[in-house]
DNA sequence: TTGGAATGTCAACAACACTGACATATGCTG
DNA sequence: CAGCATATGTCAGTGTTGTTGACATTCCAA
């Protein structure tokens, strides 16, 4: 293993990518570059009292206002216990505004106040900046593969999530 | 903003994809994906008593071994006190083996034992799997563009040590 | 010999995840 | 209505991973 040759025994053309030195390199490239992607933000957040979660909760309840708890919660894939430290600080702090549902009562609709809005600008102002640069770099067709190839990474569970937003979002 | 037309002014059909919203999308894709990404080792490793930090440390020390401590710290971006703690449980473990430097014998030059190996193979294997496939499913031309597009998204520091391993890696 | 670099260690702390248990309000169904 | 399920919130405890700050040791080099 991990010989540098294609871990398949024929080398085609097609199938000289999936070296297993390729993919290594493919694997620490992936690491790295999360550590880009989220260093902006991080930046900006370490100022305040917040952290990665608070990050999370508000880009999701942005991008879906009036999501409930429990959407939220398969969502991010951590438990309520997780998910309601964090909510909790918002809430106070006036980022997040949490109002009962009109049709069930049980459920809790997250939307972000102005101020909720206006750190979710900042934050995702600067993680799009990265992203925009990156992609001018790489280009169109790079675009296109490196979210094929993201897509095709993720669980199944978290691909019809993504999906979802995307049907909503655009 | 995020209302689905490019961030600037002018719509060239080499700019379309920079849209805010393809943009957003990408940065949802990439949270998606990452976990992914991570799932399998993740599994695995909780079953001991490891976590994510230890994977980190077992897969550089396998690729560069007899690496530093110091220059594993700046690879992984944490402070030694948070590796230190890490490296001490692979030691005691067997797993990690550190060699007192012969040029300079304040370094230490840390290696893979043979259980180490052992389940750095084991993690690999589960992330390389995910990884082939996501790059079968998405062919060629796109791994060309996930990998410029995520090169260009890591900081400068962490993409010159992509490209020493890189260098030496293959 | 003195200063600095590399390493290791101790202590305290914070963010963020987990489990388990329990409370409350609400909705649904028999 | 009674009973069960659902949605949410909360309390307590624990673990991993990160941080600072302080200090010791070892060794190289000027």
């Amino acid at each position: 293993m991990d010989d540098g040759r294609p871990s398949s025994g024929h080398v085609g053309e097609n199938l000289l990518f999936l070296t297993d030195e390729q993919l290594r390199q493919a694997i620490e490239a992936m690491f790295f570059a999360y550590r880009g992607f989220t260093a902006d933000p991080d930046r900006i957040l370490s100022d305040m009292a917040y952290g990665r979660a608070h990050h999370r909760a508000i880009h999701f309840i942005n991008r879906a206002p009036g999501t409930t708890v429990n959407n939220l919660l398969s969502i991010l894939g951590v438990t309520k216990q997780s998910l309601n430290r964090v909510l909790r600080t918002l809430i106070e702090d006036g980022l997040v505004e949490s109002r009962v549902g009109k049709a069930d009562k049980r459920e809790r609709h997250l939307f972000l106040t102005e101020d909720g809005q206006a750190l979710e600008q900042k934050l995702s102002d600067a993680q799009r900046a990265r992203m925009r640069m990156a992609f001018r770099e790489a280009g169109p067709e790079a675009v296109s593969g490196f979210r094929k190839v993201l897509e095709a990474m993720m669980d199944r569970e978290m691909h019809y999530a993504y999906n979802r937003l995307r049907d909503t979002g655009s």
